[in-house]
DNA sequence: GTCTATATATTGATAGAC
DNA sequence: GTCTATCAATATATAGAC
């Protein structure tokens, strides 16, 4: 036999949580239901609960473990001049924003709809990530590259700024990524007064 | 008496309006029923009926009205230097914003759920407060005081920017609004070269 | 691991009395 | 305009067979 039912898992897992994770984008955690996810991946409703203890914490997994993919992916090197580091930074959030729009979209979207405890976590996972901002323009300031004159509220206009991408980016559109970047580039440099 | 019957859907009809909006934005369209909207009007579910057709009329009625209200509010002199029209722009946005978190909020993330007609007709609504801004822009480049790489793109990254204080701004927090304002003013010149 | 069948609750919307 | 009562559809989640 070519395959067991353990095998199977490790397929049917992964796609039960990247049908999740597309419905949830695109109609909301809410309008979703067990059996519509079911449906996209093949299943009977019943056999989802397998894969997840309930529909709650589906959703939290989705957003825990992107916020850990992001933080894990980003690399930083403090002994970097702080301008070279913020266009790193840019870099990468656009390009993993435009690779994963609807994780980043649900990330950013569906905290309403976890419970206190799950909310808590991912709060502090995405605040780990605003730090990694922060502490460049902190950076750039001491270096004297950048005249930001509140670094905490900079970091979180400009990430709001980045990930305003995913709003109107369209794969085959009148922009490829690297001109997308390059125009980021061009306003967040002017911003952070550099 | 000290009241008919249409005197009291005078203050009714709002009510609802306002119940919704709040409850819409705080747990999203889908996770509200219309029991929890006329539990808190203080009203049994039929009643909502003489109000609203259906829930998503009444999602739709929203997002139009407040729309038009910001389209209608903001007042602009294309006479006046670029420069002084872009911060009044930021004045407007950031203040109305705060003025009405849950509107912004409901703007941008319950387009999903509406009919395509409904989202056709709030997606033009919403094309030409872009415009406003991107004519600005255009505006600030040709009397050369500002200079944006792509016109459009940066009108909607400057506006991503500015929405986004309804995501970390609390009343009586670190930072008032004029504070608020007059950093953003400072990223946002920077940004258009100035 | 997946199915079918089902328990239990809740939903949006309507009808008719007042 | 608002109420009570109700319909038909759908929801999440579980049980037991295979």
């Amino acid at each position: 036999m070519a395959r067991t039912q353990g095998s199977r898992a490790e397929i049917t897992g992964p796609a039960v949580r990247e049908a999740a994770r597309r419905l949830f984008a695109r109609q909301g955690f809410a309008a979703v239901s067990m059996r519509q996810i079911a449906a996209e991946v093949g299943l009977q409703v019943g056999a989802l609960y397998a894969y997840t203890p309930d529909k709650q914490a589906l959703l939290a997994d989705l957003l825990r473990s992107h916020m850990e993919d992001l933080l894990a992916a980003w690399q930083d090197d403090p002994a970097r001049p702080a301008l070279a580091r913020l266009e790193s930074f840019l870099r990468f959030h656009i390009q993993t924003s435009l690779e994963h729009p609807e994780a980043v979209f649900l990330s950013y979207m569906e905290l309403r709809n976890l419970t206190p405890e799950n909310r808590r976590i991912i709060a502090d996972l995405r605040r780990r990530y605003e730090d990694a901002l922060e502490a460049i323009l902190i950076a750039g300031e001491a270096q004297g590259t950048m005249s930001v004159p509140d670094s905490r509220l900079s970091a979180m206009a400009l990430i709001a700024m980045l990930t305003g991408v995913t709003n109107w980016y369209r794969e085959g559109g009148r922009l490829d990524q690297d001109r997308v970047v390059a125009v980021y580039w061009d306003l967040v440099r002017g911003a952070v007064g550099a």
